[in-house]
DNA sequence: TTGGATTATTGAACACTGTTCAATTAAATT
DNA sequence: AATTTAATTGAACAGTGTTCAATAATCCAA
């Protein structure tokens, strides 16, 4: 089975020419204005191509967007040296906010963007995101092992802790912060995180 | 100048057309799949006659976001009832989670999707969430001066507070939240705020 | 090596999109 | 009634995602 081995090949690097025009596209320009043509075009095959490979244009970019999530995840792994999970729980939250800031376009895909219905299975709902809230929840839930949060479940406090920083970075990422008195903070995201960390620390 | 006068309401009344129009298709299947021609259609005018009355399709839906805003903020009334500043604090929260809920669409429109860049003049950005964030500013103000949240400064948490809020219900809208178990939680937004509030309430 | 079956690739075509603009119709003014 | 002004049209433009019959390239057995 050589023969179909290097067809797998063929068709791989195919892929993943795909994948990589549509990176560069989308970071240059966005989702909306990466069009089908465009990435056809810079890898020189014709549209229909691209539908041999992808179903459509969103399984492209939910390919990308599962990138996004490794990439994540593999900035979580240095949290395994934190001990004190509440000090873990902040040291996540910064990741999180570093990674959001630096690849705004990616996070827009991960977490802003309306999910292609079509890409998401009603059984195995969002995988990717389970992993990182997984994370997540088990680090919340030893901080309340410890002591800390009393009075507080482990569901809500979690989604509670996502959404503050989800929220901050997407509010910055959506431009609705130019509400912002800059004078009075330079960097928002950065010093509303330390906001959020003093409630933390006296819970 | 009866003729005019005739003549201006005669306008008003078609760019009110439209918006109905606009609205009504935008609520029924969202921005992206309402098309000029369907606006047009509706009100059985031509496409052409639209750009008579707004410049293109995102000064359309930057009307109906304005609408939004003055509801958003119809709700806040109330709030001036509520001595504890606070507590006040808190039903604003409250407000803002239910609006957000109840008209996912148009908190959609006002929150989320990316704002058209021509319709923000850089002068004067983005009144209507000024109005917004401005009461939540003077509030967390009022709470700092009656000695709650030592140590905090003003922008970066009202920002927070914000954050706080606006992820929860935007990470829903998104459907983002089907990481969370539904057994242990059935009202994730909901009881995530509660959470929220009892941090609010140790500071 | 040749012929037949597979597979990959094409590019035209379809039904849409937002937007523009010369031509037409309607209304108001002189 | 004639003329000016404003409102309205619908075809046209350049683009979109997607499909599909036709073509080109490849593989495998005889």
């Amino acid at each position: 089975m050589g023969i179909s081995e290097r067809k797998d090949r063929g068709k791989l690097e195919l892929k993943t020419q795909i994948l990589n025009a549509a990176r560069k596209l989308f970071l240059e320009q966005g989702f909306d204005k990466t069009s089908m043509r465009n990435i056809a075009d810079l890898i020189e095959y014709s549209p229909g191509t691209i539908y041999h490979h992808f179903a459509d244009k969103n399984a492209i970019f939910y390919a990308l967007h599962s990138e996004g999530f490794r990439e994540l995840g593999r900035r979580m792994i240095v949290l395994s040296a934190v001990g004190d999970p509440l000090e873990r729980l902040k040291a996540m939250g910064k990741i999180y906010i570093h990674y959001a800031l630096e690849n705004s376009d990616m996070y827009d895909l991960m977490f802003i963007k309306e999910e292609p219905v079509d890409s998401v299975d009603d059984d195995k709902p969002w995988e990717e995101g389970n992993d990182v809230f997984g994370g997540l929840r088990m680090t919340v839930q030893e901080c309340i092992d410890k002591g800390y949060f009393e009075g507080h479940q482990v569901e809500p406090l979690s989604y509670m802790v996502w959404s503050a920083v989800h929220g901050m970075v997407s509010l910055h990422i959506r431009k609705r912060c130019d509400v912002i008195d800059h004078a009075a903070c330079t960097d928002i995201v950065g010093e509303s995180y330390e906001s959020f960390i003093k409630l933390l620390d006296k819970s």
